[in-house]
DNA sequence: GAACCGTGGCG
DNA sequence: TCGCCAAGGTT
């Protein structure tokens, strides 16, 4: 009779993914730079920033002594930026606590920014073969279909069960190789991405399907128990274009917040109306057009946004008005805008650059 | 404990 | 079009 992890382990050797970029490596740095990415990010999605985040940064020195603006421009994109600003204090921190070396366990992991107690867990498994529990978003799904677990799995007392249980299945300590918990935790992750899916759990192919409470009961439709939603509130805002000499005026995001440590469009309130906007910053308006309103679903609000194309009265500029000329040099970018495409956007306002202005065309 | 933090893919 | 949510962590 084989346990639970021995069926993973069993199953993750022969039909697991072994072809993925942060796999075949033992590279701590590595293996950190792929969990961090892909903390609440698809595989698929992943992959291309983590290939250009490998080619300009090879080490975690690299990255420590980066400046902050590359790491956030490799990271726009790619969503929750506090992670790219926590990752770069991690690998400083590394470089200046820790030698340059990665902490040597899953408990000195975690104490770095950014990690928590899952990630640390899957880092020193990788990265060391350590014997310690990881529990993401597949992991709690394999786990409330096999063993039953009722209730929503991001709630504490669900969530504190499944991490009692995720001890309790860990490979036995007495015949347990690193290669093993290697093993181990890739096939938790490759059963629920691959197998045990949320909507067409493929249970002909699992390897533990002989011991699943979902399975045996027909449930696995039923679990794990869907959280309630609040349905999210809306929000409304305008942006400027404001255009002037082929560039565009940018703001940085205040952080923490939405999109925080991003260059962003200057934003307005709709009451006060987009020309009081443009004349509180000092411009002069020569055209001035209010484009289609476009919406942006986050996870916890949607916002809907009115975009204002002004073309910036360069008479105006020339007289020693110039706009601009009195902002803060570190909040406000004049962006050339054949920079949209590698500057660090949101995405949103990246898409609304590239439509306006189509092979560097202006207006 | 609950709110917050992005984006893209999918049915 | 719309709801759901994916290798979670921080405040």
């Amino acid at each position: 009779m084989s346990t639970f992890s021995e069926h993973v382990v069993t199953w993750q050797r022969q039909h697991g993914r072994h072809a993925l970029p942060w796999q075949n490596t033992q590279d701590p740095y590595r293996i950190w730079l792929s969990e961090i990415m892909l903390q609440q990010t698809q595989v698929a999605t992943v992959i291309p920033y983590y290939e250009r985040f490998l080619d300009t940064f090879p080490t975690v020195a690299d990255l420590a002594r980066a400046p902050a603006e590359d790491v956030m421009q490799l990271w726009a994109g790619l969503g929750y930026y506090t992670r790219a600003r926590n990752l770069h204090a991690c690998a400083q921190q590394v470089l200046a606590n820790w030698g340059g070396q990665f902490p040597p366990t899953a408990a000195d992991i975690e104490t770095l920014p950014g990690i928590g107690r899952s990630t640390a867990a899957a880092i020193a498994a990788f990265a060391y073969g350590e014997r310690s529990p990881i529990l993401d978003g597949n992991v709690k799904r394999v786990f409330a279909r096999h063993f039953g677990i009722e209730g929503d799995p991001s709630k504490r007392p669900v969530e504190l069960i499944m991490w009692g249980l995720a001890g309790e299945n860990l490979p036995v300590v007495s015949s347990t190789t690193a290669d093993d918990m290697r093993s181990y935790t890739q096939g938790l992750m490759d059963l629920g991405a691959t197998v045990c899916t949320r909507g067409a759990p493929d249970c002909g192919r699992c390897p533990v399907r002989g011991t699943c409470v979902a399975l045996r009961e027909a449930r696995q439709h039923d679990l794990p128990t869907p959280k309630v939603r609040k349905k999210s509130p809306e929000r409304d805002t305008g942006m400027l274009v404001l255009e002037r000499d082929g560039c565009v005026l940018l703001k940085m995001r205040p952080s923490p917040g939405i999109w925080g440590g991003l260059w962003s469009l200057p934003e307005f309130a709709l009451a006060s109306g987009a020309e009081a906007a443009w004349r509180e910053l000092g411009v002069k308006a020569q055209e001035a057009f209010e484009l289609p309103v476009f919406s942006h679903t986050f996870t916890h609000f949607k916002l809907h946004v009115t975009p204002w194309h002004v073309r910036v009265d360069e008479a105006a500029a020339a007289d020693g008005a110039a706009p601009g000329t009195g902002l803060d040099k570190a909040e406000w970018w004049w962006m050339p805008v054949a920079r949209a495409g590698d500057a660090a956007l949101p995405a949103p306002v990246k898409k609304l650059l590239a439509g306006l202005f189509v092979d560097g065309g202006l207006f």
